[in-house]
DNA sequence: GTGGTCTAGACCACA
DNA sequence: GTGGTCTAGACCACG
């Protein structure tokens, strides 16, 4: 589980999908409770403050909620983790498309490109 | 030609990215001289230190290249030009999979989401 | 340490080898912090601007990378500082053969030259 | 006879020292005719203004002087060239012992190296 | 406090 | 008029 944080990107948005990508791929399920702020900042070696707005910006998703005392929880509706995965699949393909013919290609060169891709 | 800036990523690579499109795209062709930096700045409601900045951010990538006194041209050498597209080209695809990849889907799942996609 | 800055070649350049010398002759060592920004333009007389235009510069060689928010720091690989150094110092003596040629000299000429040159 | 100009130093002084090259190796001799500025401005091909400048500039250094009428002659003196020439070369010397200097190598690193490089 | 970006406005050498 | 450099001073996100 590396945490690979470049400095390209501000690190709390990469931790924010880093843990994303966590739920979506089920390595966090329904209800689980998550590790403490300061056990996380550790295991990424980062700033505890980071931490926090990666985990507070979670929190407005709806994907976490706080317990005042008892710690953080993965939501346990699952059609929030449904959707944020189509959500998420459905924003790629759309930039991608969008990128693509930004390059002067039509959707018939993109679908050849792709399966040439995926075939290599 | 909307020049389109937001304020998600520096204006001056934006500039970049929308030259270097102008020239894949063939709407600068080989040879060609570009306008003056003052010029490019107002049109582009910028700051000429900006658009020079971005300009010898272009010129980096060997597709321009600046004469002191006359001007800028675009590079005489269309295979530059043409490795720059498939460069692009190749590097939006190898991404998109690789996103899609890590979201967990599979390349027969992408393939199959694309061509919706694009059905649509 | 006098930054002895001149004006017959952009301050950033001379700033920039400046620094480079600093690092090949291990004033700087692998890993060390840099100053920031401000405070080597107050150190040398110049504005941040320039200055950072200077480190920027430095950085596309590989030589220093910047933490956001840490500071700039010295490559941690060691050989690219000693590559660097035989770089420079290679391109040093050709060019000074290529000149000694163009003035009509050949190699036994030049090396006479240098020898009692060096006895002097 | 290629005049190579490039755009990174000024075109003027790329002329000059051409032409003062010419002279120190003896292609333009001692009383020599200069061709006219127009027909070195389009051999060079380059604005007549810019060779004139260089050949003004080249007069400065008495190895050149314009009669009226007649047109432009290299110096009848030849001590001015033989100066010329161990000027230019005594300049190289020094300039290349400084820089390599400046990289941490004393004299004896440097004999030792410009042989080597010699031999090869 | 750190690096980074941007504007405004000035100046220079060259052709 | 062209590219290029520099200063002064401001603002921003990040940690």
């Amino acid at each position: 589980m590396p945490w690979n944080l470049n400095s390209d990107s501000p690190i709390f948005l990469q931790i924010t999908d880093y843990i994303k990508n966590d739920i979506v791929l089920g390595r966090y399920k329904s209800g689980d409770k998550l590790p403490s702020v300061r056990d996380l900042a550790v295991e990424a070696g980062v700033n505890p403050n980071t931490m926090q707005r990666a985990l507070s910006n979670l929190e407005q998703t709806g994907l976490v909620h706080s317990e005042r005392t008892s710690g953080r929880f993965i939501t346990e509706d699952e059609n929030i983790i449904k959707e944020l995965k189509t959500s998420l699949v459905n924003k790629q393909i759309e930039e991608f498309f969008i990128n693509m013919k930004k390059l002067g290609l039509n959707e018939e060169e993109i679908l050849q490109l792709v399966s040439d891709f995926a075939g290599k």
